[in-house]
DNA sequence: CAAGCTGAGATACATTTGTAACCACTAGCA
DNA sequence: TGCTAGTGGTTACAAATGTATCTCAGCTTG
């Protein structure tokens, strides 16, 4: 019988070291081995579960859950929010908002200068009013995707403006529609010196903090009129489930073929893909949107409500 | 709240580390922290029992020694934990505190609405912090002698409050000083009704945890100044060679006719006699007082460690 | 009986962990 | 307004741990 297969000598090593307190040479002493020995004795109790940690889980909160969700979908990292257990959209978004905020000051605070890109929608609302009292005054915040909205009430010039506001920072918007009236008035539009110089600048942004919106009837953007009922059946028949930044994409995260997605002005996934993007994602309708837009690659972190990351988290492992 | 006595941030710490297997580098990383605080965190939250360690089979080779012991004072059982062969009292108290535990799991596992009467001391304090992870919501905890010390460095407190913390059941104590200052102020204390329910549930307790000190300059209760020099005397003259939550006993086993005695305020060990009484009992230092407790009659089952468990058995029949 | 294998000791080295000393910030507070 | 205690970051260093490599003894096996 081989050392690091006899449950005893392994049994005994684990007493001697985790319980008895001794360190390893001590053990090795006590037992009459080398410590490498006992090292390896250490290791095998590990392995073969004869010594085992046991976490009092009841603080743990989500960390199980973000961890899972952040490999599986090969992000940087995963902050999910307390769970409320309720369905209450209004407090997810605000979580969402908060803890996003918590990390754009993270990131203010090891680059005072970066470039911020910001999309759209009331969790980024949420967000640029955090920021109080979080002085950046070399920060540059810009929004991603054009600004003009028929109704103003929440658009990315409102989260940009807030956020340089709170911050003594700089703001920057593209003067464009979000969604420009046909193709070629896309290009044209993207032509105009005082657009191309933004574009430029939210192209090479250290950080993006964008949202998801999903594609229904109840959507943010169907509910602003920015797209007709028309456009929604389209959208879905073309395989759409959710956009980001206006641009609408699939169950994988590609942009789906779309007219739309030919006329709406933003920086693009493969751009987003080159810098550190966060997407902020709050209530559970958005669960599947989100699924697939982290399906796409472009994402680097995900900030999310605590009770759609254990849906999120249920749906892929269980 | 101070990030060592946050119970979230150590579990967080602690399942990255133990868990996810990263390094206190990378958990450091992950939770924004520097490395020495990790550290800080997991030293504490072994402390706290938000982890503990656990190891399978019991060593063999004291079966003898156990089954001689647990012969000769009629005990139901005796475990001794591995002899370490030095006198090292740290590692033995520890050892203890993990068997019992272990115990402890198993009683709860059999009846998870037990009410459990836990004493005082280092040992008791080791048991308590090896408890993660078990679950009796239902479970009572309550100490069974009077919580209120001069220090309150180690108290049947925080014995009790660990217990209930770790496995989410309930916690009582007795709101009395563990020695009153005569033995009119004790019986004025005993009438008080917020002292007669909890000591009530304290005496129909399904199993009872006590600890037993030597009675030396050395011991807990002289360090801690709850006991003069003179009283040290005055009880050694009367025959007393140790105490058990403050009860102090002679060679037979049998409480000393001394003031102190009439001053305590303890669940005696008549009522012990009536229970499942676990003694825990860890260092050479306390091998007489081990015997004589034994000898009361008072006790159903010894935990010790290896070496008091050969000198205690070799004595006896050798 | 020699060649080859295997388990374990010896050794050395890189990494990780534990710890202490020192500094900076903040919240009371006189 | 300083003062002070408490908290946590920073740095540096010592100790412990993990791991690879080499060697040797005992065994198997042809």
């Amino acid at each position: 019988m081989t050392d690091l297969t006899d449950p005893e000598k392994m049994t005994r090593a684990a007493w001697l070291y985790h319980v008895a307190g001794l360190n390893q040479e001590a053990t090795a002493e006590r037992l009459g081995l080398t410590r490498a020995r006992v090292n390896k004795l250490l290791q095998a109790a590990r392995e073969t579960g004869i010594v085992s940690i046991r976490i009092n889980e009841r603080d743990l909160g989500l960390l199980k859950v973000e961890e899972a969700i952040r490999a599986r979908f090969g992000l940087g990292f995963c902050v999910a929010t307390p769970a409320l257990g309720t369905a209450d959209t209004d407090a997810a978004l605000r979580m969402v908002g908060v803890a996003g905020a918590g990390i754009l000051r993270e990131r203010l605070g090891a680059k005072p200068e970066a470039v911020i890109g910001t999309g759209w929608g009331r969790t980024l609302a949420h967000l640029s009013r955090q920021m109080a009292g979080i002085s950046a005054p070399q920060a540059r915040f810009i929004s991603l995707m054009g600004s003009l909205t028929a109704n103003a009430a929440v658009n990315p010039f409102d989260v940009v403006h807030a956020l340089a506001q709170a911050t003594g920072g700089s703001g920057y918007f593209l003067p464009v529609p979000f969604i420009a009236d046909s193709a070629g008035a896309r290009e044209t539009l993207l032509a105009q010196q005082a657009v191309r110089a933004p574009l430029a600048l939210a192209q090479k942004a250290d950080l993006a903090l964008i949202s998801v919106g999903e594609l229904t009837e109840a959507s943010l953007l169907r509910r602003e009129g920015t797209i007709s009922a028309r456009d929604v059946e389209t959208l879905r028949a073309a395989g759409a489930v959710g956009d980001t930044n206006g641009i609408f994409f699939d169950r994988s995260g590609a942009p789906v073929d779309h007219p739309l997605n030919a006329r709406s002005i933003a920086v693009g996934l493969d751009r987003l893909r080159e810098m550190e993007t966060v997407l902020l994602s709050g209530g559970r309708g958005k669960i599947d949107a989100t699924r697939a837009l982290l399906g796409s690659g472009a994402i680097a972190g995900l900030v999310i409500d605590g009770d759609s990351a254990i849906a999120l988290a249920d749906a892929e492992t269980g």
